[in-house]
DNA sequence: GTGGATTATTTCCATATGGAACTACTTGCT
DNA sequence: AGCAAGTAGTTCCATATGGAAATAATCCAC
């Protein structure tokens, strides 16, 4: 039996391709970053919230990312430890603290994802410039689709 | 901030898409999937390896699907006791145990393929039947190439 | 302004999962 | 045949992560 047989089998062609694709490249890539940085994956996507956008509480980064508080609870705890984040009580309401990233935090984010988007080029590397838009376009329109099809 | 806005700021234009997709598709589904059933991921996998494929030793579903030993061993002896697959010392080799998926199995597969593809196909209806071609094939370029970009 | 409902965050606990050591069996070499 | 090396599978352990209860602060109705 060969790898990808069942590729051709599937009843859900899509998803199946997608999920393989995350399996063998996203998990992979996490499984470096957490062995080489020590940062976990909810703290990259507490550090990528913040990278994009200053002054969140905990309670956005739920919203944002669909995880629970208490995951994010901890990441939050864990990068203002390692000093990429910083987290000071909210003048307006004692119980949101205001989250913004380091220069560290900022560092650290951007050479992850130099390192990424090396590794999403390799495996891009088989698609022309062409083929590679349509891709992007096709998955941008299913994921701001996101509301409708989504289900809790 | 909308949960959206990362998309356009992404290094990882594809890559980002794709691990949305996962995270916002295939997640929910496999938690409920969890509640509803009380399978794991593991044992999804390894059922859908033996629904494809008959007499396959627990060895080639850690290579086809890249998961450790241990996990494939607890999951082969969870749906063993489930009875969704069985498990047969090989005559030429004790070491190793042929692996099949029982009629129980392979229903309990069936109905969740079916539930999973009313979920993508949910997913999908935002596309039109070629853009949806387009992008299966897109993607299936990916993953057939997945051992050139691959890494450990 | 007081008490009950609401919201933000944390803590407690259970479990899923990976790494590495370990066991059992087989193969190949002499 | 006997032993070293290799292979299949399991067990032990550490940790990541989710659910739900607990804690802390605020808001709202009266």
């Amino acid at each position: 039996m060969k790898l990808l047989d069942i590729l051709d089998a599937t009843p859900i062609p899509v998803a199946y391709r997608l999920s393989f694709l995350t399996n063998f490249w996203r998990e992979p890539l996490l499984r470096w970053m957490e062995r080489e940085t020590g940062l976990i994956r909810p703290e990259l996507t507490v550090l990528i919230c913040l990278a994009y956008q200053p002054d969140l509480y905990a309670r956005d980064i739920c919203e944002i990312t669909e995880q629970p508080p208490n995951t994010v609870s901890r990441a939050v705890f864990s990068l203002v430890e390692k000093k990429f984040i910083t987290r000071t009580r909210d003048q307006a309401d004692a119980r949101r603290q205001v989250l913004n990233i380091t220069p560290q935090g900022r560092a650290q984010h951007d050479d992850l994802m130099t390192y990424f988007a090396a590794s999403e080029s390799r495996m891009l590397s088989t698609l022309n410039a062409q083929e590679v838009a349509t891709l992007t376009k096709l998955l941008d329109k299913l994921a701001r689709d996101v509301s409708r099809w989504h289900r809790d």
